[in-house]
Formats: structure tokens, C-alpha cells, sequence
DNA sequence: ATTTAGCACTCTTCATCTCTGAGTGCTAAT
DNA sequence: ATTAGCACTCAGAGATGAAGAGTGCTAAAT
């Protein structure tokens, strides 16, 4: 496969991206890097579908990229261009500085993609699965009543009302609050396992039977903590497009169905994913483009544009390459900058 | 007006209801309680149409009804039958027994109607709002930093994290509990008005300055509380309307707007208000039927349907109307039942 | 061997036209 | 007051045809 073809293919797709009309040969003929004439471009054309990257909607039409012209479109011709100082400060300044709180920092993130790409934008947020429990309090509200207060080391906190069979004097309630302090503080939720949990139940148990709605309470909170978070923004935007059937979109709006799971099995480095290649997440002719971002060393979400086949790629990617380094660099803890520091210095 | 009119106008309903198209007076005068030709039916149709309550597409079709023709049928000639047995068990045990959680209950609620009637089902639920404020606690949790808890007699628990310009030292935080205890304690949220915040604070930083982020955030707090909150099940179902313009349908979804405002200004009763006759709400030809429910003797919500025109009113308003009642039943603090039997008592 | 001009061919799209059938309003008879 | 009968209207479905865009193929040019 010559250059040639490749630069043809890569016009028609840049072109049907700009349109979204079937493209003809004349159309890229008369396209500035292109030098040959309608006919040379038919025949290019002509084997180009041969080989599964363009097809016809009708006979007498002008062509139109398949799966396989997106993929190598994206994967092999693709050249985007980098952002000009101006728009990263205009992204810079939508995110907020270094001290802005983590949850508002995704936000902003996704907020400020969906605003830049005029695109559906998507964020999932896994921050408070990698934390650490720093503190858990037990309130009691109320006949056999009581609140746990769950708070992660990043500023997460969730909370549960729970109902005990008998009401807990002091020291009972002390006791509880020890064995809790001392075998949860300082565990990372992604660690706070069932078993152990289920060790917790029967230790606590031993103790007073009706400890256990108390350990289980903390479970459920765990699991919500566990649980990454998924924010959307700008969805109304995939309504506005023809190439999506309305109620796919809907279902997806209402749903998010699979599109959780989905981002979190991206690899590092800007993916892009059609919609009919997936199993749950299916919007016909949708496009995922994403990336990873990173809390340290470790990826810990992932920012996203959802719109038709034929969306602006060019345009997009680099956005999102720069979103997602930022945030990573924003939400690197000092320490982790200190304890790299400390390191150097041993 | 005579009877046969009344009757008419309803059958043409019903019809239009039934299929969607235009009613012809062949078409009425075949049904079985109706025993005069279409000539006839065409007569009394003609003066319907000048009376304002029917209207035709073109000349050579036949009669659908206008907003007028709906409301008289709304209002004075729709008869809905009552619910079957089976079908109130079958709402029964959607909505779950007298343990369940409020807020679940509202939510199986809208779940339920959304099911039954096959149309968007929405529901407003401001019981926290006219609850009262059981307990607020505020406990560190870092450098500076506190978590203010604010639960309410309803089992609504809110916490937030608040940032301090200095640490508190076991006497301050002590004089704050005390002080807010004192003044919140027993306080409903509405009642908790900004005035009354302010106050607080100037009346705090007599004390210790640094305090009033304190009472800020519980300030923030009771605000989402008060905020009534917004329920819609399958609104996947609007979007499959003809009728109804999917771009107005879309936005809906997305921002709900004015929707919480209308469904407060509704009296009680089943209320049925069209999308056209309001300012903030509009969605084309759309229909809103909806009904308050009552916690104790004050209404705290409303439960309802949104759907085209010509929804199925006769099979949707027996189906609002028990849920409405039953959750309304579900809701009453056995406190409530209670003091009515002291209240009887003395 | 590649590229290109020329041309016949295909197929969509749009406008125009006609025909059919449903439904009405009016008039005159019951 | 009701109804049968009839002329009239109008939307919708098909049919027809012209215009135009785009292709594939062939033969000539480079």
C-alpha cells in the first residue's frame, strides 16, 4: 500500500469527518496536498474498498470510511496537532490550581473537555478506592441508633445510619471504637476486603453479638467508596446527533450502562473504542476516545469524549492527552514529590 | 349542551386516545353506546368544533380534540374505574411494607408508576425539609480541618468537611457543640433560615472568630436539605412519543427544569396541567398528571406522570391516586397515629 | 507502467402529476 | 330531530421524468 493511497484514505476520512457526506473523488483531487486527477483518486479509491477501508452507501456515491478506515485512520495517520499556549490556558484555568480539592478537580476536568471538544464528556474517578481510612467515628442518634462516619485520606466521606438490636452502653461503645481504630486506620479501601471484614464480624461478635450491624454498616460504606465514581458531562450533545439513534442515547444517558467498566479496561495512552465493537456499552456509531490519568504512580481514572464515528479526532485527542497529564501532575501529592525528593537526597 | 354531546365529545377522546388519529363520525356512531347515524354524530360534532372543543387537521379529516376539549374531558366526563385487587396487591408489593426507608419508598414508588402506567413518572419529596434537626456533631478529622454531621428526624444524614483558620482546642469545641445543640436542637430545616444562621455567626465570633466556618457549612448543609428533591423513572419512555419534540424532550431530561417549582404549585387532588399553558415547563404537547402526598397532616410531595396528550388519563389517575394515598399511609410516623389516639383519649 | 481525459452508465433526489379514499357539509326526505 | 344521499375537499401514495452527482471502464497521453 502505497503513500499515496494512504494520504487518499486519510483525506476522505478528514473530509467525511468535515462533512459528513460521502466524499467523491473530485473532492479530494481538488484537495492542496493531493496532485492527481479525480480518476487517479478513483482508482485509489477503488482498491481502497477492495481492502475494507472505504465503502459506497450506493453505486453512484462518493465514499465513505469503514471500522477499519477509522481504525488505521486513528491508529496509523492521525497527526494531531499540539495545543497553542493560549488553550492550555484556557484549560488551565477551568481546572483550578494545585490546591484545588480532588473531586473538584475531576469535575472541572470534565466539564472543561466537554466544553473545548463541544463533545459528551466522561470522567470515572477511583481516587477513594486507593485511599487510606484515616478516620471512622460511631454516633449514636438515637434509640439503638447509630451513625457511622467514614472518612478516607483524601477527603472522601460517606456515611450510614444503622439500627442495633440493644442500645450500647459506654464501654461497649468504646470498645467498638478502639477495635475499629486500631485494625482500620491507616488500610487503603482497595484492601478492606470481605474477609477481612468477615474476620472483623466474628472478632467483634466474640465481644457482643449485636456489634455486627455496626461492622457491616462499614462494609456497605467501603463497597460505595470502592465503587468509581462516573461523571458525565454535556450529554445532551450526543442527541443532537443524526448518526446516533435517539434511543440508544437515551438509555445511555438514563443507564450509563457498561461505560464504568468500560473505561476502566483502557491501557495507558489515548484509546479509542467504537461503540458496535462493544458488548454492553453499545451506542451504534459512537466513538470513545480516552486516556488514563495518574495519582502518583498510579492510574487512578480515566477522561473521556463520547460522540459519532466521525467526530473530530484532530481536534479532541490532544485536548484530552492535556487534560489527563495535568490533572495527574495537579493531584501528585506533595508528599509524593517530597518522598521522591527524600529519595534523591539518600 | 345536551347529554348526547357530553357523550360524544367523550367517545371522540377516548378514540383519539385509543389510536392517535383523527376521530370520523362513522367511527363514533359505530361504537355501542352511541345509537344515531354519522350524519347526527357529524351534527353535534360541527357545533363541538365551533363550542371550541374539537378541532380538524384539513378539511376532509376527521375531529381530534383542543386543550378545551381535554380539560371539560379531564375535568367532568373521564370516570376512571377503580383498581383491581390484583393490581393494588401487585403496586403493594412493589412500594415494600411500613418498614421501608422513606426514601426508598419514594423511589419504588416512582419505579412503580413508571412500570404500571408505562409512561415517565416523577415525584418531588420535601420531608426533609419539614423535619426537624435531631442532632448536629462536629468532629476533627486533621490540621484544621472538622466534619459538621447534621441529621434530621427523618433519618436524613448530611456531612461535610470544613476547613478552619485555626485548631480548636477541647474547650471551644465544647463551647460550639453546647451552642449549637441549644439553638439547633429541635429547629426544623425550614425554620432554618439564613437570618437565623447569621446571627449565629456574629454571635459565634463574639466567641472565636475562626468558628464561622462552622456555622457556614452547617448553613450549606441545611440548604440541600431544604432542597426538595427530584425523582424521575423511565424518562426513556418520552422520547419514544411522536407526538412530543424530541429536542424539548432532551432538554427536559437533562436540566428538569421548572419541574420541581410546577409539581409544588399543584393543589391537592389528582391535578393535570399541559406543557403549552406553562412558562418554565414546556415540553409541546405534553400532559402532567399529578397528585400530593401527606406525611402526618402536611403535604410533603407529589407523585405524577408526564406523557403526550393523549395519555391513557383513565388508566393512569386510579393508579396515582392510590400510590399517593398508600405512600401517604406508609409515611404517617407511627408517632403520628399515636398522638391522635391520646389526642381521642383526652 | 502510470496517469488522465472522455464517456456511458447508475442511482438518488426533487418536483410534478394523478388517482384514490376517507371524511366532511349541505340538502332534502323521513 | 334525525337520516340518507351526494358533491366537494384534501392528504397520501404511486408513477413519471428530468437533473445531477459520481462512478467504472477504455483508450490515449505521459
Amino acid at each position: 500500500m502505497d503513500s499515496r493511497k494512504l494520504k487518499i484514505l486519510s483525506a476522505v476520512v478528514d473530509e467525511y469527518i468535515r462533512t459528513g457526506e460521502p466524499v467523491s473523488s473530485k473532492a479530494i483531487s481538488k484537495l492542496e496536498n493531493i496532485n492527481v486527477s479525480p480518476a487517479t483518486v478513483r482508482n485509489d479509491m477503488a482498491l481502497l474498498e477492495q481492502l475494507g477501508y472505504l465503502e459506497q452507501p450506493h453505486t453512484s456515491a462518493g465514499r465513505i470510511p469503514t471500522f477499519l478506515g477509522y481504525r488505521l485512520y486513528i491508529d496509523e495517520l492521525i497527526n494531531p496537532p499540539d495545543l497553542s499556549d493560549y488553550e492550555k490556558q484556557r484549560l488551565d484555568s477551568m481546572l483550578g490550581g494545585k490546591d484545588t480539592p480532588e473531586e473538584l478537580l475531576i469535575q472541572n476536568a470534565v466539564d472543561a473537555l466537554a466544553e473545548v471538544t463541544q463533545c459528551t464528556a466522561v470522567v470515572t474517578n477511583s481516587v477513594p478506592k486507593f485511599s487510606v481510612i484515616s478516620k471512622v467515628e460511631v454516633i449514636p442518634t438515637g434509640k439503638r441508633l447509630y451513625v457511622i462516619l467514614l472518612i478516607t485520606s483524601n477527603g472522601s466521606i460517606k456515611n450510614k445510619a444503622c439500627r442495633l438490636e440493644f442500645d450500647l452502653d459506654n464501654e461497649q461503645l468504646e470498645f467498638f471504637r478502639h477495635y475499629i481504630e486500631e485494625h482500620l486506620n491507616g488500610i487503603s479501601v482497595e484492601e478492606l476486603s470481605e474477609e477481612m471484614l468477615e474476620k472483623m464480624v466474628t472478632a467483634v461478635s466474640a465481644y457482643m453479638v449485636s456489634l455486627s450491624p455496626l461492622v457491616l454498616g462499614i462494609c456497605e460504606l467501603s463497597e460505595d467508596l470502592r465503587q468509581q465514581e462516573l461523571k458525565v458531562s454535556g450529554s445532551e450533545k450526543l442527541l443532537s446527533c443524526d448518526e446516533l439513534d435517539k434511543m440508544e442515547v437515551v438509555k445511555f444517558i438514563e443507564h450509563k450502562n457498561g461505560l464504568a467498566d468500560l473505561l476502566e479496561e483502557t491501557f495507558s495512552g489515548i484509546q479509542v473504542k467504537f461503540g458496535a465493537e462493544n458488548n454492553n456499552f453499545v451506542i451504534g456509531n459512537s466513538s470513545l476516545i480516552v486516556s488514563k490519568y495518574r495519582k502518583g504512580n498510579k492510574d487512578v481514572g480515566s477522561l473521556g469524549v463520547i460522540g459519532p464515528m466521525r467526530v473530530n479526532y484532530k481536534k479532541i485527542i490532544p485536548y484530552i492527552e492535556y487534560l489527563t497529564q495535568k490533572i495527574s501532575y495537579l493531584m501528585s501529592d506533595d508528599e509524593d514529590i517530597i518522598n521522591k525528593d527524600t529519595q534523591a537526597d539518600t
